[in-house]
DNA sequence: ATGCCGGGCGAAGCCCGA
């Protein structure tokens, strides 16, 4: 069971690069982020045309999520439970059933946060807690999930290129990284840190700045999974190649393999 | 370099991203 999540800047935009990644990389399930497309304006051809079904919860303009699966999802959930005042598309969740039980897959756009010491920050802060919150109800089930997306953090600084020139961004405060710390001490995994302790590998690289060019990267993707899913953790990779190809998003995708016994 | 690019909206210039 290959689990996706990749940023891709406008759905729109990346139709052409989305059906070409999954034809290329066959994930089971991929979550996708910054759609900027409301729900009637996704690509769902891109997707079809490729083997796959999607649940959208787009919004117009900004934001909006989805979840695209070769397999069939139940328990669709549009929206991270805990604010009914949130009004932004950022989270999306669903099942799938595999040979050893029941697989819930997350997919998250996590705010920004940026600049700090603004309301900005506040509801950064205040989405971790609602996410906190979601990953002790999901853990409370004893099944495998995959919390997966643009999580607008980097866990350490070793997740940053210069962490000097980073000091004061939301993606490195010591709240951010406590916050996304309390999801790891819950018992979730890191799925790529788990595979690759000690490496350097960026999700992200700015459009500007020859940011590419020079390796100037972030990691703020991340795929967190339940301690039943990470038993059956097997691989993982970080599509930088997408990052190199035209009209590239500034995010790549990054899958995990889970052993289901499919 | 708190926006150098890139995208949406909507029809010029502003908002947003990280």
């Amino acid at each position: 069971m290959k689990i996706a999540t990749w940023n891709v800047n406008s759905v729109r935009k990346r139709a052409g690069n989305l059906t070409s990644f999954l034809k290329r990389v066959k994930p089971d399930v991929i979550v996708l982020q910054e759609l900027k497309a409301q729900d009637e304006h996704f690509p769902h051809e891109a997707a079809h045309e490729a083997g796959y079904k999607c649940e959208v919860f787009g919004q117009k303009g900004f934001n909006g999520v989805a979840m695209i699966s070769t397999h069939a999802v139940d328990n669709i959930q549009r929206g991270l439970p805990g604010d009914e005042a949130d009004t932004q598309s950022r989270y999306i969740e669903g099942r799938i059933k595999t040979p050893m039980g029941p697989l819930t897959v997350g997919g998250l756009y996590l705010p920004n946060g940026n600049p700090i010491g603004t309301e900005k920050f506040t509801y950064k802060l205040g989405w971790m807690k609602r996410l906190e919150a979601r990953a002790r109800e999901l853990l409370s089930r004893g099944e495998m999930f995959a919390l997966a997306g643009d999580y607008n953090v980097c866990p350490t600084d070793m997740d940053v290129y210069d962490p000097r020139l980073f000091a004061k961004d939301a993606l490195c405060q010591p709240e951010s990284r406590a916050a996304y710390r309390r999801l790891l001490n819950l018992g979730l995994t890191d799925a790529v840190r788990a595979m690759h302790p000690d490496d350097t590998r960026w999700t992200y690289w700015d459009y500007t700045a020859g940011a590419w060019q020079k390796d100037n990267g972030l990691r703020i993707d991340h795929i967190l999974l339940s301690p039943q899913a990470a038993d059956r953790l097997r691989a993982v990779d970080i599509e930088k190649e997408e990052r190199g190809k035209p009209e590239p998003s500034d995010h790549v995708p990054v899958w995990c393999e889970l052993d289901v016994g499919d």
